[in-house]
DNA sequence: CTATTGCGGACATATAGCATCCGGATTAAA
DNA sequence: TTTAATCCGGATGCTATATGTCCGCAATAG
């Protein structure tokens, strides 16, 4: 059971956006040059996280991807959902609706405890990924950095702006 | 992110295991009928849960696999954990280390914070998944059984045994 | 008009998951 | 002692998913 990288990228890509100005994006080339990534498997992933809402993109010169809402009401779940998909990791096939024991009227309404259980369990996973934002992290990033790497950042974005 | 389907073969599979009496056990043969799944990859995945210390095998004519603990002793997680592996599904590679805006002396001493929020998401996943024991579930299934399906239960074991 | 940028699809490759089979070892029972 | 049942580990093949690239099209700023 692995997470897609993608999330990951997304996920730094977005803690970047956080840290702009509010309504000032970046383009896709410049998302995957921040933390040397493969730049056309980054657009893909740009891609997916607009249609999903998470961040608006603008077309044409000088256009580029921004937040689509403020940098507090986007979660990591929020990053999930739109790369991975909603879909639980554990998939119930029913297979306690096959074999030499199931009776003919067999009642099965009543969910799967197995299924409960990891449903259950999802749930908690998701509530935590919910519970964190990326004004949480990009604060907790920025808290963390020495006064030379911001430098270093202002420096790379106004070239990016340029 | 999937999990694989040979959690849900084998957690249905240790249910039923837990239902037998204490010491008593079934070939991968018989587990694979009653859920009606492909007998060989049944026998592999009871391989793995056999190397995990999760059931115990009885080689030879009238063996085959018995839980190891006791039901109740036996969560949801170690059988998650036998057959996925204990690695977290989020693995951060530390794309926050590449890039023009990393600093020579970059103190990456604390762990990235996206890092740290997929871990803590993923702690309480397992914790739920921990919370659940194979008495619990099979206690659930017994008491949502019919007497007719009881019966039918037990006729199959009784067979299997013989 | 041109350069930049996002959009969606087609495509190629690599990795992981699914599933089977086989030879060897072990053991109960005929 | 022979036979049948059973687990073990490895080799193998197939399929699905993930990873990654490329191209033509549309939109837009200068």
């Amino acid at each position: 059971m692995k997470m897609s990288e993608g999330v990951e990228w997304t996920a730094h890509a977005c803690v970047l956006l956080a840290a702009l100005p509010k309504g000032v994006g970046l383009p896709a080339n410049a998302l995957a040059e921040f933390h040397a990534l493969a730049p056309a498997y980054m657009a893909k992933h740009m891609q997916a996280l607009a249609r999903a809402g998470v961040v608006e993109s603008v077309r044409g010169a000088g256009g580029g991807y921004r937040l689509a809402r403020a940098p507090r009401d986007i979660s990591l779940w929020d990053i999930v959902e739109a790369i991975e998909g909603g879909e639980p990791a554990f998939r119930c096939v029913e297979i306690r609706q096959q074999g030499p024991c199931v009776t003919p009227q067999g009642d099965f309404r009543k969910p799967c405890e197995i299924h409960a259980a990891f449903a259950r369990a999802e749930n908690a996973w998701r509530i935590e990924l919910k519970s964190v934002s990326l004004a949480d992290m990009a604060a907790e990033v920025a808290r963390k950095a020495t006064p030379q790497k911001r430098a270093l950042l202002t420096q790379w974005i106004t070239g990016k702006l340029a």
